[in-house]
RNA sequence: GCGUCCUUAGCUCAGUGGUAGAGCGCUUCCUCGACACGGAAGAGGCCAUAGGUUCAAUCCCUAUAGGACGCACCA
C-alpha cells in the first residue's frame, strides 16, 4: 500500500479517535490484565478536573499529555490501566464569571434573578463549556475512560460530600463557630486563607494621639471601637502603665475609657509600638482579643458600612468616611502626624477580585488541631502505617502520609513548601456563601428557628443543627415543621478533596475502589498544591483510612514568550485546538513534554511545534521507505551476526527509556526516543541497510526483518508520546501477529 | 524577615564528580527513488562571580550578584 508524503493529521487525528474510543480499550473493564496480582496488575489516576466554567489553554495540555504519557505506558506494558476523567464545579470562580455575564448582558444580579434561576442559567453555562472541554481533551489524544466520566456536582459525587460532611461533623472535625475569617463584600462570601492574593499598596499611615499614647494606623475608619490599648510587655518606653490599667481619653467621637493590655504580639520597633485593637476586622487582633478575653465589637457590616458605632459617620461605605474622619480627628487635634508612602500588602479575593475584609462571622470550619479516632475502611489498603483506632488531628494525619514516605513528591523539594504550609495551617473554614456547589447537609427547626440573611449583618444559630444526608422526613425538634436547610454551600475544595475516592463510587464500596484505589500518581501545577493536594490527603486519610494516591508529580507551568504563566487569569491562554490544527497532536504533545523537567518552567514558541511536526513527518516517511522496500514474499529470516548487533543496541536505548519513564522522567524519555528514531535509526541504520534492501542485495531477509522490527518497537515506544501517528503507521505493517491497535500492543 | 529554585551555545532549555548536550537559528555543500517538514559537513560555551572540598568541580560546600517563586508579618 502506497502512503502519501506526510501525515495526513487533520482529518485522521479525529478518526483514530473516535476508533479508539470505540473499542473499548479506554476502559480498563476491556484490559486483559498481564499478570493476576492486583497490585502490580493495575494502574490508575485520576485527571485533576478542569473547572467547569472555561476552556482548557496549554497549561491544561501539558497536564493531559504528561498523564496520557503515563497511561498509554502502563497499558503497552500490560497493565489495567484506569485514567478517570472529570470536571468541577469550582464554586465561587464559576459564580463569579456567570453573575458578571449576566449582569454584562440583562443588568441583573443574582439576587434579581432568584436562586433557583440563577442555578439554571449555572447549569446551562456549564454544559456548554463542558462540552467545549470534552472536545478539546480528546483532541489531544486523552485515553480516558469515558464511561466513568464524573463531575464534582453530580448526583453520586454530591452524595459523597454530604456522606464526608456528616463523617467529619460526627467526630467534632466540623463546627460551627464565630471566628474571624475573609470576608469579600464584593461577592458577599467568605473566602479561603489560600485564596487571597496580596497586592502590595502605598498608603497614608496616620499618627494617632491616643490619651497618652500616640498610635499608627492605615485605618482609621475602624478604630471608632477602640478600647484597648496594646504593648509589648518588655517595652520600657510604656513601663509605667500596667496591664489591667485604665485610662480617660478623649476619642473620635467623644471621651471613653480605654484598658491597657500587654501582649508579646506587639513589634516594638514597628510605629510606636502601641496599637488599639479591632478585633471584629483583623486577625492579629482577633487572636490578642482571644487570649485575653477582650470584648469584640464590629464595626463595619458587610456591604463596607459603617455601622452605628462610628456615630455621624454610620452607613458610610469606609471608602467615602476615611478622609472625612481623618479631618475630624485634625479638627480635634487628635492627628499627629501621616505618612504618605506607607507601604503594605492589601488582601484581595483572587477570585474576583473584592478587597477582603476581615469579619467575625457564624460559619461552618473543619478543626485541623482535634483529635480524631483513625479507621481504616474495608477496602482500604495498608499503606498507612496507623492502627485502627489511634488518636490523631488532621495535621498530623496530613503530615505523617508524607514524612513516612507513604506519598512521595517529585521533585522532593515541595515537600517542605507542604510541610510549611501545615505548620502554618488554620482551621478550614468551608461554609460560602454563594449559592453554585453543595449546599450544606444541616437541617434547622424553621419554628423554633429565627433565619436571618447574610446581608443583614450578624448571624446567630441558637438551636442545635441537625446534619443529615438527606433532609429530615419529621423535623426532630418540633415534630411537625418542614425543615429549612443551611443557605450556604461548601468551599469547592470540600467536594474535590474527594475526588480520588468519589469518583470511584464512595461511600459504595465497590470493585473499583478496591481494584483502584489508591491511586498511582496524582499529576498536577504546583499552584494548587495546597488548594488540592493537602485537601486530597486530609480527607481521603480521615474518610478511608488510606491516602488518596502514591506519587505526586508536579509538571512546570507554561510560559508565554514573555515569560508570563499562562492561566485563565492572565487571559493569555492558547487554545490547544489552535495549535492541533496547524501542526496535530503528535506534534503538540512531544513540545510540551520535551524540555519539560518537573517543577521547572516550560516555555513554548511556533519554532518547538514546527520541529516536533517535522519529527512527525520523519517517522512517518522512514515508515514510507520500510513498506515501499518491503518484500512479502520473502521469508522471515534469522539475523545475521552484525544485525543482531543492531538490534540488541536499539533494545538497549530502549529500557533506557522505559527506566525513564518509570522514574517520571518524561522529558528525557521523549527526546531519547526522538534522538534514537532520528539520528540513528533514520541516519544511520537505514542509510546503511539501503543497499542490501535493494534488489541481489546480500543478506537481504535479515535485512528486512531487523528494519522490521527496529521499526514496529519504535512506533511502539513513541506511540506514548505521539499516539495518533504511531497508531496510523502501525495499521499499515503487515505484521502476523498484528494486535487490533497499537494502543493495546505490548512493550516487550 | 524565613525558605526554595534558577543563572550552561545567539534564543529556549536538558544534563553529568572525569573530553560539554538538544531543538530552533547560523555557515558551506547536496534535489541522491523514504523524507527539503530532507541529507552531509561545520562554526559557536572559562557551564553567573569569588573562595573551599577533591587526584579531578559546570556538578558537592560557603559566600556574593542578578532573576523567579513560596510562606509569614505589616497596628
Amino acid at each position: 500500500m502506497e502512503l502519501d508524503k506526510k501525515f495526513d493529521f487533520k482529518d485522521r487525528e479525529k478518526e483514530i479517535y473516535s476508533r479508539w474510543e470505540q473499542s473499548g480499550f479506554f476502559n480498563p473493564d476491556k484490559l486483559k490484565a498481564k499478570s493476576s496480582k492486583l497490585e502490580a496488575d493495575r494502574f490508575s489516576m485520576v485527571l485533576p478536573p478542569p473547572n467547569a466554567t472555561g476552556t482548557l489553554h496549554l497549561g491544561h495540555a501539558v497536564m493531559l499529555v504528561v498523564q496520557d504519557i503515563l497511561a498509554r505506558f502502563n497499558r503497552l506494558i500490560g497493565k489495567k490501566v484506569l485514567w478517570l476523567p472529570g470536571t468541577d464545579h469550582a464554586g465561587i470562580a464559576t459564580a463569579e464569571k456567570v453573575e458578571k455575564l449576566i449582569y454584562k448582558k440583562e443588568k441583573k444580579t443574582r439576587h434579581d434573578l432568584g436562586r433557583e434561576e440563577f442555578l439554571n442559567r449555572v447549569d446551562e453555562f456549564v454544559e456548554d463549556s463542558r462540552d467545549v472541554i470534552r472536545k478539546q481533551v480528546r483532541a489531544m489524544g486523552a485515553s480516558l475512560d469515558w464511561d466513568r466520566e464524573s463531575f464534582t456536582l453530580d448526583d453520586k459525587r454530591s452524595r459523597a460530600v454530604n456522606e464526608a460532611f456528616k463523617r467529619m461533623y460526627d467526630a467534632g472535625l466540623i463546627y460551627r463557630g464565630n471566628r474571624i475569617v475573609n470576608w469579600d463584600p464584593k461577592m458577599q462570601t467568605t473566602v479561603s486563607d489560600d485564596e487571597i492574593e496580596w497586592e502590595d499598596g502605598v498608603d497614608p499611615f496616620y499618627y494617632i494621639k491616643y490619651g497618652p499614647f500616640v498610635i499608627a494606623t492605615a485605618r482609621p475608619e475602624t478604630k471608632f471601637g477602640d478600647k484597648y490599648v496594646v504593648m509589648h510587655p518588655e517595652d520600657k518606653r510604656y513601663a509605667e502603665y500596667k496591664d489591667g490599667q485604665e485610662i480617660e481619653l478623649e476619642w473620635i467621637n467623644g471621651p471613653i475609657k480605654a484598658t491597657v493590655i500587654k501582649d508579646k504580639a506587639i513589634d516594638m520597633e514597628f510605629g510606636t509600638g502601641v496599637m488599639t485593637i479591632t478585633p471584629w476586622h483583623d486577625n492579629t487582633d482577633f487572636d490578642i482579643a482571644l487570649r485575653h478575653d477582650l470584648d469584640k465589637e464590629q464595626i463595619i457590616d458587610l456591604n463596607g458600612k459603617l455601622l452605628p458605632v462610628a456615630g455621624e459617620f454610620a452607613g458610610m461605605h469606609i471608602s467615602k468616611a476615611r478622609p472625612l474622619i481623618v479631618e475630624k480627628l485634625k479638627e480635634k487635634g487628635l492627628l499627629e502626624k501621616v505618612d504618605e508612602k506607607y507601604s503594605h500588602r492589601v488582601a484581595k479575593n483572587s477570585r474576583g477580585g473584592g478587597m477582603i475584609e476581615p469579619q467575625i462571622l457564624d460559619q461552618w470550619f473543619v478543626d485541623v488541631n482535634k483529635k480524631f479516632e483513625f479507621k481504616k475502611a474495608d477496602f482500604s489498603t495498608d499503606s498507612l502505617e496507623i492502627k485502627d483506632g489511634k488518636e490523631l488531628t488532621l495535621k498530623e494525619l496530613m503530615q505523617r502520609a508524607v514524612r513516612e514516605g507513604k506519598i512521595k513528591f517529585l521533585p522532593e523539594r515541595f515537600e517542605k513548601i507542604y510541610f510549611h504550609w501545615i505548620d502554618n495551617l488554620r482551621d478550614w473554614c468551608i461554609s460560602r456563601q454563594l449559592w453554585y456547589g453543595h449546599r450544606i447537609p444541616v437541617f434547622y427547626c424553621s419554628k423554633k428557628q429565627e433565619f436571618q440573611n447574610h446581608e443583614s449583618g450578624i448571624m446567630n444559630y441558637e438551636e442545635k443543627a441537625v446534619v443529615e444526608t438527606v433532609k429530615p422526613k419529621e423535623c426532630p425538634v418540633c415534630g411537625e415543621c418542614e425543615m429549612r436547610q443551611d443557605q450556604d454551600t461548601l468551599d469547592t475544595w470540600f467536594s474535590s478533596g474527594l475526588w480520588t475516592f468519589s469518583t470511584l463510587g464512595w461511600p459504595e464500596e465497590t470493585e473499583d475502589l478496591k481494584l483502584y484505589h489508591p491511586t498511582d500518581v496524582l499529576e498536577t501545577a504546583p499552584d494548587i498544591i495546597f488548594f488540592w493536594v493537602a485537601r486530597m490527603i486530609l480527607m481521603s486519610g480521615f474518610l478511608i483510612g488510606d491516602i488518596p494516591f502514591k506519587n505526586v508529580y508536579f509538571h512546570g507551568l507554561l510560559r508565554d514568550k514573555e515569560g508570563k504563566k499562562m492561566s485563565k487569569s492572565a487571559n493569555n491562554g492558547v487554545d490547544p485546538i489552535q495549535v492541533i490544527e496547524q501542526y496535530g497532536a503528535d506534534a503538540l504533545r512531544m513540545s510540551l513534554i520535551v524540555g519539560n523537567a518537573a517543577g521547572s518552567d516550560l516555555v513554548v514558541s511556533d519554532d518547538k511545534f514546527r520541529a516536533y511536526r517535522n519529527f512527525v513527518t520523519k517517522v512517518w516517511n522512514a515508515t514510507r521507505f520500510v513498506l515501499m522496500n518491503y518484500d512479502d514474499s520473502l521469508e522471515e529470516g534469522e539475523l545475521i551476526e552484525e544485525d543482531r548487533k543492531i538490534l540488541d543496541e536499539f533494545r538497549v536505548a530502549k529500557d533506557g527509556i522505559k527506566e525513564h519513564v518509570k522514574n517520571f522522567r518524561l522529558h528525557l524519555a521523549a527526546e531519547e526516543a526522538y534522538h534514537y528514531f532520528w539520528h540513528t535509526f533514520a541516519d544511520k541504520i537505514i542509510e546503511d541497510l539501503k543497499p542490501r534492501l535493494k534488489e541481489g542485495g546480500e543478506n537481504r531477509e535479515s535485512a528486512q526483518t531487523l528494519i522490521m522490527t527496529l521499526l514496529k518497537e519504535q512506533l511502539v515506544m513513541l506511540h506514548p508520546f505521539m499516539p495518533f501517528v504511531t497508531e496510523e503507521l502501525y495499521q499499515q505493517l503487515p505484521l502476523k501477529d498484528k494486535k487490533g491497535f497499537l494502543m493495546i500492543e505490548s512493550w516487550n
